[in-house]
DNA sequence: TTGCCTGTCCTTACGCTGTAAGGATACCCT
DNA sequence: AGGGTATCCTTACAGCGTAAGGACAGGCAA
């Protein structure tokens, strides 16, 4: 965050001396745009700068250097992950959660690597972690199991989400309409076949792939193996914050 | 790999016309060393050229471009994957694997990312997908099954690894030694109350971590998920999962 | 043998990058 | 009015990926 002006009683207390209005939230959502249009290395601070129709080094007011502007940029992609209603039962929320991670990867795909590897602001990467902390509390985890459960349905979104950027490995993204390109099916049909018998005798459910459904598949199993149930709401309990304002 | 020269009777075939040896794996090699010692970034071509006693264009010789090298570098990454010995059962390999899959990922720290995220040569990226299939196949899960629990099992150990890399976003990597420096313990108890309660609540157990145990809870409840029996040799025949691990 | 072909390697050069250094200007606070 | 401070600009530099073109070695065909 900018320098934490807290926005004080004056209302351009955050723009003093400035003189085209430019702050550094400002900055990063263009950057992100300009990640998502063109690709990451297409972010320099040249062409950030014209976006921002300043100079390159105006940007360095700013962001001491470009890593600190990798890091808004990834907290920035970070924040458009959209948390589930907390009126929901914890299950769905875990669901609805995952979702949207793998939505934001989706929504920014050129941005997402950021996400998972870049030192983003402490709040920024902890408003995922607390919506599953919470969920998992509240259908019935220890916080030990809880902090476990959080790591390994975090873990595997990030990864699957990532994997699945990166196009498994192959540089081709799965598309919602599945359908494996002829190409493909040739390659994995000429491996060798004791090497890699397994995957030969599993072509077809390798590409014969709904990546929503599948997604969804492994968040359910994730689930499971976490014991939190399927229906249960709120749960009958000492509880704290009856609701609260988004 | 090289432009197949298939190594025929000529022991030298693979190095016609060159003065100095140099093979596409012999660069890859030296790229991974450097990466390894030096970060990612440390990795230019002329940098690489000079580890290769070699000027910079020539190693256009041996890759079309930088991306192409950096290709061959996660390949050459992702081969240190030490897959399990097939001797032992198939939950055992399971677990094997994505130990192996971690190790390999704290042994190359700075080129990990890579392999997570850059397309490679085919026969790279399966090795580990064979690995897993077979054990889930072995196990008694029908091929669709597997294909659906391998991939719940490498994206968690693809992301959870990458994360953990990235300091689980706060740059900072955890040590097998656990002990939270009072910095963090203090970044983290000075959080809003209301909208981090339960990263709160759960602040020790965030804190007190011990990585590889963590790791192996994780998986060992992925494994339970996909009903991999704990203890089964080689299954006898057909069987569709008398009973489970609690 | 001769001569060509192909692959390895070198030299030079270009436009681009991140950013160090230093100066100008506009706003806020005293 | 004057000073402080944050924006913003200009200039400059070393290092980047790689395009273009040439030198030379070894294998193959004549």
């Amino acid at each position: 965050m900018s320098g934490a002006p807290k926005s004080g009683k004056k209302p351009s207390r955050a723009a003093r001396g400035s003189r085209r209005g430019l702050t550094r939230d400002i900055i990063a959502r263009l950057a992100l745009n300009l990640v998502d249009s063109r690709g990451i290395e297409a972010l320099t601070m040249r062409s950030l700068a014209r976006a921002c129709e300043v100079e390159a080094m105006s940007l360095y007011a700013h962001f001491s250097d470009k890593d600190a502007l990798l890091g808004a940029v990834a907290a920035a992609a970070t924040d458009c992950i959209e948390l589930p209603d907390e009126a929901a039962s914890p299950r769905t929320r875990l669901v609805l959660l995952s979702r949207a991670f793998r939505n934001a990867a989706h929504a920014h795909p050129n941005a997402f690597p950021l996400v998972v590897l870049h030192p983003l602001k402490l709040d920024s990467a902890l408003r995922p972690v607390e919506c599953a902390l919470r969920a998992f509390i509240e259908a019935g985890l220890s916080p030990r199991s809880a902090v476990t459960a959080q790591r390994t349905l975090l873990g595997f979104v990030r990864g699957y989400s990532l994997w699945e950027l990166g196009g498994f490995n192959t540089g081709r993204r799965p598309q919602p309409g599945a359908r494996p390109q002829k190409e493909v099916t040739q390659t994995l049909t000429a491996l060798d076949d004791t090497a890699f018998r397994s995957v030969r005798l599993c072509t077809k459910e390798l590409l014969e792939y709904d990546p929503d459904a599948e997604f969804d598949s492994c968040v359910s199993t994730l689930l499971d193996a976490a014991r939190v149930p399927a229906s249960s709401r709120r749960r009958p309990k000492v509880r704290k914050v009856p609701d609260r304002a988004p």
